[in-house]
DNA sequence: ATATCTAAAAATCTCGAAAATTCGTTGACA
DNA sequence: TGTCAACGAATTTTCGAGATTTTTAGATAT
């Protein structure tokens, strides 16, 4: 009754908790691609992903219709597969519709958050904040363990929120957020406090005021596009 | 040089503009999901659905996992596919989101609009109006000509908002209520004149009424929730 | 009756090779 | 020198059988 018991022998999936070749491989490529070890824009042979991820064609095809699915894969009929490519101006759509929806996911929860939503909430906090203090003594292994904790923390804002497609909407531009700030940010900025922002947003939460929560929100996600918009776009 | 040689003799795409047999499976699967062909709920086993589309089951796989993605098909590991449920508390749950994306899309695209884009959506909702005179007189047949028009209009409505991102969530919300409303109203209801809040909607618009037009929006989408829910859950 | 176990049956999942298409190079011709 | 067709190589797409897992049904025991 292994966990992992599913798969033959010798062919075991790398990723825990997967049940199936097909998943185990949808997250190591997804992983790959929020990394930044697959390149914006490049092409994905089928030869060169067996070999990298020991399997079926048919399981890779799966896998990356998956991700397409998710934008982070691009496909043409005929012409095969490629990373999605990036940009500025793409990252700056998606910021203000990450605005809009994160915003207004946070504003139901709060109003609809009870105790356990609270309790949940501060413990995910607390974890943010003691990966936060290791990443804040220079640890770059880190960065998947704070990646983790911050998406924790975000979807923890905003589990109370009752609508599912509003949370479905905002998985999917979190997720491409969070790729922006893998590939932009593996240099840290110095002049930005990110625990204090998402203290201010916590207590806001916690003391249930509305505005000034949604209003820390959405200066909080845009801080990354506006840092983002100096680097690459400096007119200094 | 045929655009359908790409596949082989004897196993034609049965879906005009299909490239492969993996989009025509998916495209032929999605109309009989979004027509009720296949009701929510449904185990979709390989093997009828191979009988039924005549393609592999890694062709079937891809198709799926496809639609998996649009939240049309739910999969469980090692246990298959099904067809997504349908629930009145899910169509609530899918109208506010709808609400909130398509009337942001529509004002940015009323602010961003052009000639060329009054001429398009002039031009759609005439060829929405012609098939609505002939479904009036009573034509069942012309539902998916009705069903592909009424898209083609509200598409562009937002069409000339600048927001790619914004587009993307509204075409996976008005897909899912485009389900619900083929579901629902094969027997449509005497007392909605849908035409004339096309109209409204088309006037407010042009007239670069902004907040009338996503008011006068806003409700045609909350229209059919509320005729569905009046029939389903009758206080009287 | 209910529960537990076991084997057979049914279904899903995976692979590798064949089929089909696109890409890239060569050579004929203007 | 430039264009284009033809041909071979590279790549994607598809299938169907075999491996693996889940489900069903029957037998036994509590």
């Amino acid at each position: 009754m292994d966990k992992n018991s599913a798969v033959a022998a010798g062919r075991q999936p790398k990723v825990v908790g997967a049940r199936s070749l097909v998943e185990a491989a949808y997250a190591t490529i997804r992983h790959d691609i929020l990394d930044g070890t697959l390149a914006p824009g490049l092409k994905l042979r089928f030869e060169m992903l067996r070999e990298r991820y020991g399997v079926g064609a048919s399981t890779l095809r799966e896998a990356l219709t998956r991700l397409v699915g998710e934008s982070l894969v691009t496909s043409e009929e005929q012409r095969g597969f490629r990373v999605a490519e990036v940009s500025l101006d793409d990252f700056a759509d998606l910021t203000r519709a990450r605005k809009l929806i994160e915003v207004e996911a946070l504003r139901q929860s709060i109003l609809h958050g009870d105790d356990a939503w609270e309790g949940v909430l501060v413990g995910a906090f607390h974890r943010l904040s003691k990966v936060e203090e290791k990443l804040a003594t220079g640890a770059p292994e880190l960065r998947d363990d704070f990646e983790e904790r911050n998406r924790d923390f975000h979807y923890a804002l905003i589990a109370a929120c009752p609508s599912r497609w509003l949370k479905h909407m905002h998985g999917i531009l979190f997720q491409q957020s969070e790729r922006y700030r893998r590939l932009s940010l593996a240099a840290k900025d110095e002049s930005r406090d990110v625990h204090a922002e998402h203290k201010a947003v916590l207590d806001a939460a916690l003391a249930r005021d509305v505005d000034l929560a949604c209003r820390l929100e959405a200066e909080h996600i845009d801080k990354t596009l506006q840092l983002l918009s100096r680097r690459f776009a400096p007119k200094t």
